[in-house]
RNA sequence: GGGCGAGUAGCUCAGGGGCAGAGCAUCCGGCUUACAUCCGGAAGGCCAGAGGUUCGAAUCCUCUCUCGCCCA
């Protein structure tokens, strides 16, 4: 066996991988086994991995892996989004270099041409999911726009359309200019900026006028009435008179509506029912006419008179300029106000008229919201859950048209006199219309396809075969857990519940686990602007996928978001080398045992005892972290027993024995190191696939498909876990007294140890470990005392000297024995207090009390042969 | 405006009613035959502030401050 002094995940990684890739991890919905299902939240196909990406797969394959070496049939289906907007604008970038719009295709050639995108990139982000070394069911690899997801789309168009969730209408949308599309409301981000406030005055019909203040006086061309608010004092006289609008001439009338804010400006409101949500509403109860000014593109549009064909920002100008010269321009003000943007193009989004498809929500959300009531969906953190309810029990309808041409395209087709037909395809539709109209005609379909979060509503069931009745629903839905970003709890995890309880009648997962965002060292969000976007495939290339998923483990508990640093990664990658080199020292002082030898029944040593003892307790934590999702706990759980405890102690005392002459004893300590590898591999495995299955194989074991470690409680020993912790006191104040004493490390010293039968029995077997650990000759003499000049130190009760007189700076080591009486009488003092209350000694615990005058007793012990030690000195 | 999260060692953070922890950085000392991506030792804290609950608060409650985020 020759293996290389430093881990190369490099060289490892990609042959691990291969390996993987050959045997796959299909799942069989038939073994038997118990279930343990997630889907994967699909990463758009114009995407590369992130570090978001890295993040939650990181946690989803953790749980992946646990589960199925802990027996279950662990399935992770995982899949791509087709992601429309995002990736038709990828391609229409592509096409603008080549000088040629979407247009200039056609919608045929130009939907070609994104497949024909797909089929060359759309697989990239699989790739590097497989390198980060996620165990998929890659067999069950699914696209949204996949015919099986195409058909389970359609079909819960129609079902939603025919039992009255679906509906088609003119209503006030969100609408990007740059994408001339529609948005849902979630796709708006309102951003603060620095606008002005606009005062205009609309001359008044018999005389006068009324000044007005906008922010986007452009939308004036649209409207169709003043109001005021009906408890606005200063305004009462002019309701029900009317005023002319500037420019245009039309007539309005002033009305009153309650949604007027007196504040705002000058308490007189212009109403655009066509470009503002509340002007729509007061138009809508008040029967206003809506004018729709603006062009798709954002010019404004043939009711906008002599402003027709300009652009929305340049008709501002004009109009202002206008205003300005007919001595209608009051005034300007600087004035901050959000603003709606495009969440893809960050565009400025215009609020606009315009007939789509909408999904009646209110009485989807009702039974989302009370699955979680019931508990049957949980949030982790629990926090979460009342965002959740906070979103969904003000829920408007969902827009679900979008003028695009990549995705799905809506199942709806019209008659000649605009008669609508949903149907599954062109010939249902065809069916119906014969019906209808007791003849052929002519459809045409709808130009439109879905918003994207349609389909991904549907993913926990689609990608598993629904609207079939297939043997994977039956077995893995519901998924047991979720794992994604805050930032698509109301895109997609609200949507999930809806659609789920909705055609499956039950919940898409029982559990939903809400990771952080990742943000810079700085803890500023990352983002291609800034320039502090971080790829973790470099990552992977420079550290391993193994260093990164650690990194993203270690972070992982964080609340709203996570701070990633490079020191945190190269932490990892240092605990990679230790355990590197903790199985490459294991395998080679083991590389003799002969097999068949069994650890039962020899006679083990006080460290054995302590270590395997350790170990229970270890695999119990990481076990109860794990159930718990509490990842970051299990992974620093296991850092500090490995190097901590193994590492620092266990292989440092057995190094006693290995080189030693017993034989039996030699191999006694090779079964335990043996023992314990194989479990601390297996223990690390969810976490660290790579290099526990690559150490694995020099073990013969497959880890990735052996069985989790449970605790063997027959291993449980207190008595040695004291012990332990005896020795390892007295080494750690026999290396601090030496430190201090400034003697040089290398020299080894003689010690002796008084103190009674615990001391022998510390020492008795640990001895030539001491020797080891501590650079010293231990001696055992229970009654001797100090000579003159020599270094007296205490360990817990047990004392020791180092008889080195002549030598010594005695006020060094003096100093250490008062630092030492210094903190023991300042607890004992603290502790001495509380028990002096007679509230505590009352109503505290009854073992807290124990335990305090327990402890009480210990220190005055110790204080004493403190004290009696400093006197010694002279 | 409403809500959420964070504030603990110089830095990044664990912990979450009963002895304040880790890693990094710092200082001192070591190439000791697994590992210098290492080993040993040391130093470093009013757990943001003020009240409260409790025998006991870093931890629970209230308010305040600072930073970050979400929704309107």
């Amino acid at each position: 066996m020759d293996l290389p002094s430093r881990y190369n995940p490099n060289e490892v990684e990609p042959r691990i991988l291969a390996r993987w890739e050959k045997r796959g991890w299909v799942c069989d919905p038939k073994s038997g086994k118990k279930p343990f299902s997630i889907v994967i939240p699909p990463p758009n196909i114009t995407g590369r991995l992130h570090m978001g990406h890295a993040l939650n797969n990181t946690l989803q394959d953790v749980v992946i892996r646990f589960k199925r070496m802990d027996g279950y049939e662990a399935c992770w289906f995982p899949g791509t989004d087709h992601a429309g907007i995002a990736t038709q604008t990828v391609v229409e970038m592509e096409l603008l270099r080549e000088g040629k719009t979407r247009k200039d295709l056609g919608r045929e050639a130009f939907l070609a041409r994104v497949w024909q995108w797909k089929e060359k990139y759309g697989n990239e982000i699989v790739e590097q999911l497989k390198a980060l070394g996620c165990s998929c069911d890659w067999s069950r690899l699914r696209f949204t726009l996949d015919p099986g997801l195409s058909q389970a789309v359609r079909t819960a168009f129609v079902r939603l359309y025919r039992e009255g969730l679906i509906y088609r209408g003119e209503y006030l949308i969100n609408w990007c200019p740059r994408c001339e599309t529609a948005l849902s409301d979630l796709e708006v981000e309102h951003e603060e900026v620095q606008g002005n406030l606009y005062f205009v005055r609309y001359p008044l019909e018999g005389g006068g006028y009324v000044t007005v203040a906008t922010t986007r006086p452009e939308t004036m061309l649209g409207d169709t009435a003043l109001a005021v608010n009906p408890r606005d004092e200063r305004h009462q006289h002019l309701i029900g008179r009317f005023a002319i609008l500037p420019v245009l001439g039309r007539r309005l009338p002033i009305v009153a509506a309650q949604e007027v804010d007196p504040e705002f400006g000058t308490g007189v409101l212009k109403i655009t029912p066509a470009h503002d949500p509340v002007d729509f509403h007061i138009g809508q109860r008040l029967g206003l006419p809506a004018i729709n000014v603006l062009n798709g593109d954002g010019t404004i549009n043939e009711n906008g008179g002599p402003f027709a064909g300009l652009d929305r920002f340049k008709a501002r100008e004009a109009l202002v300029e206008r205003l300005q010269a007919d001595g209608l321009l009051e005034k300007i003000l600087p004035y901050r106000h959000a603003v709606g943007h495009c969440q893809r193009c960050r565009t400025p989004v215009e609020p606009r008229l315009s007939t789509q498809w909408f999904v009646r929500t209110t009485p989807l959300a009702e039974p989302a919201i009370r699955v979680v009531q019931e508990g049957k969906i949980q949030f982790i953190p629990e926090r979460w859950t009342k965002v959740y309810f906070d979103w969904l029990e003000n829920i408007r309808d969902w827009c679900i048209s979008r003028q695009l041409w990549w995705g799905h395209r809506i199942p709806a087709w019209y008659g000649p006199d605009g008669e609508i037909f949903v149907a599954m395809d062109e010939e249902e539709a065809r069916t119906l219309a014969r019906a209808h109209y007791g003849k052929d005609v002519e459809l045409r379909q709808d130009e439109d396809v879905l918003d994207t979060w349609f389909s991904s509503a549907l993913w926990p069931f689609s990608v598993m075969g629904w609207p079939e009745k297939t043997s994977d629903l039956e077995t893995f839905y519901p998924t047991d857990l979720l794992i994604t970003g805050f930032d698509i709890l109301f895109f997609w995890v609200a949507r999930m519940v809806m659609m789920g309880l909705h055609f499956l009648g039950d919940v898409p997962f029982r559990q939903v686990l809400i990771t952080p965002l990742i943000v810079d060292e700085k803890g500023q969000k990352m983002s291609k602007t800034r320039g502090n976007v971080i790829d973790p495939m470099d990552l992977i290339q420079s550290h391993g996928a193994d260093a990164l998923r650690f990194t993203m483990v270690h972070i992982s508990g964080k609340g709203r978001s996570a701070r990633f640093s490079r020191a945190l990664l190269d932490e990892s990658r240092d605990f990679l080398n230790k355990i590197w080199n903790m199985a490459r020292f294991i395998l080679t002082t083991t590389a003799d045992l002969p097999a068949g030898l069994a650890l039962e029944g020899r006679s083990l040593a006080w460290e054995d005892r302590w270590i395997l003892s350790r170990l229970v307790s270890v695999i119990e934590e990481v076990r109860a972290h794990l159930e718990r999702y509490l990842f970051h706990l299990a992974a620093e759980t296991l850092y500090h027993f490995v190097w901590g405890e193994v590492c620092d102690w266990y292989l440092e005392i057995g190094k006693v024995r290995l080189y030693g002459e017993d034989q039996e004893a030699r191999r006694t300590a090779q079964l335990v190191l043996r023992t314990l590898l194989a479990d601390i591999v297996r223990l690390l495995h969810p976490f660290l696939p790579y290099i526990t299955e690559e150490i694995g194989t020099y073990l013969g074991l497959e880890v990735s498909r052996s069985a989790f470690p449970r605790a063997d409680a027959g291993r449980r020993d207190p008595e040695a876990e004291k012990v332990l912790a005896a020795f390892q006191e007295l080494v750690r104040e026999i290396r601090a007294l030496r430190s201090e004493l400034g003697l040089d490390p290398s020299r080894e010293l003689e010690v002796v140890v008084t103190g009674g039968a615990w001391a022998e029995r510390v020492l008795g077997d640990l001895g030539p470990a001491l020797a080891r650990l501590a650079r010293v000759r231990a001696k055992l003499a229970p009654e001797a005392l100090p000579p003159q000049g020599a270094a007296q130190g205490l360990a817990g009760d047990i004392a020791f000297f180092i008889p080195l007189a002549g030598e010594l700076d005695w006020a060094a080591a003096e100093a250490r024995l008062r630092k030492t009486l210094a903190k023991v009488e300042a607890e004992l003092r603290a502790l001495e207090e509380r028990l002096g209350e007679e509230a505590f000694r009352e109503r505290a615990p009854e073992e807290v009390v124990a335990e305090a005058e327990k402890r009480a007793r210990e220190l005055r012990a110790r204080r004493t042969r403190l004290l009696r030690l400093l006197e010694g000195k002279r």
